[in-house]
DNA sequence: AAAAACTTGCAACTTTGTTGCAATAACCAT
DNA sequence: ATGGTTATTGCAACAAAGTTGCAAGTTTTT
């Protein structure tokens, strides 16, 4: 697991550096789970706010993880499936977020049916945000 | 037009001042166009930003205007159908976002196919974003 | 016209996120 | 292993977006 985490860091070009190889861990723990920075930032230690906003950032330019739209205003971020590259993310699948408990994860459905957009405007992707509440708290 | 809009404000229990006749009436001119609380500030000469706020939040929870989720991180509002009321919104369309000049519009498209999500799990509403370039932005 | 109820505008504050820069750590090639 | 090169960190300072409390001002109702 250690060796997940180094390889994975490896294989997006990331050095290994100690809050890389910790909040690369939170991912992988949180296992389909999207994270906001805050979560982030309360699961570890006392890690440099900025340097966790770059250690984000850098992720996602680097294919690690992607960016999860759930309409609650703020960033959330979950780990990609292993063949998002640098170069192309490959994360179209819904997400559900829960509005009792607040958590957001990553769906796996299938692909989407095509929506009619007016003439001329180009679709270059797209968004699909699933919003109620989650098994533990619909059934309490 | 003016009437429209007093009416409006009448219907959905809202008390008609200044500052409301000014925003809803660049809601009904922005024509199915999202804006932000910017947007608004912009477009009016000088208004109270914690007002303008106020304003929103009163006239989304009084069914007039209702959020548009964009994925842009900042929160926009489009003037609502008819038959939305304090009770229940009826807004379940899905948005276009422009990534080149950042607008967002409601689009009308028809009911979407259902999702699987995990047992137990309760939908209770969805947004649906398509990113892309608008008409104008896509043939230059 | 006055009372009741709601709305405004100001100050102060919070949360989320960004930028510049010097010090530090990781990596690569001797 | 040592040292040079390059990327990353941590700090301070800043900015945008949004919220809250409260006294003063408006709108509505009686
Ligand atoms: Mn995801
Ligand atoms: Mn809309
Ligand atoms: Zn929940
Ligand atoms: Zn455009």
């Amino acid at each position: 697991m250690q060796e997940d985490i180094m390889e994975k860091l490896d294989k997006h070009d990331l050095r290994k550096t100690i809050i890389r190889k910790d909040v690369l861990k939170i991912f992988v723990q949180a296992e389909g789970k999207a994270l906001s920075s805050k979560d982030i930032e309360q699961a570890l230690e006392n890690p440099d706010r900025i340097t966790l906003y770059r250690t984000l950032r850098s992720f996602e330019e680097k294919g690690l993880i992607h960016q999860a739209v759930d309409g609650s205003g703020t960033s959330k971020y979950a780990l990609c499936s292993e063949d998002c590259t640098v170069h192309e993310h490959q994360d179209d699948h819904a997400h559900f977020h829960c509005t009792k408990c607040e958590q957001t994860i990553c769906l796996e459905t299938g692909p989407r049916s095509p929506v009619n957009v007016p003439e001329g405007y180009i679709v270059r992707r797209s968004y699909l945000v699933l919003e109620g509440l989650c098994r533990r708290c619909a059934n309490p």
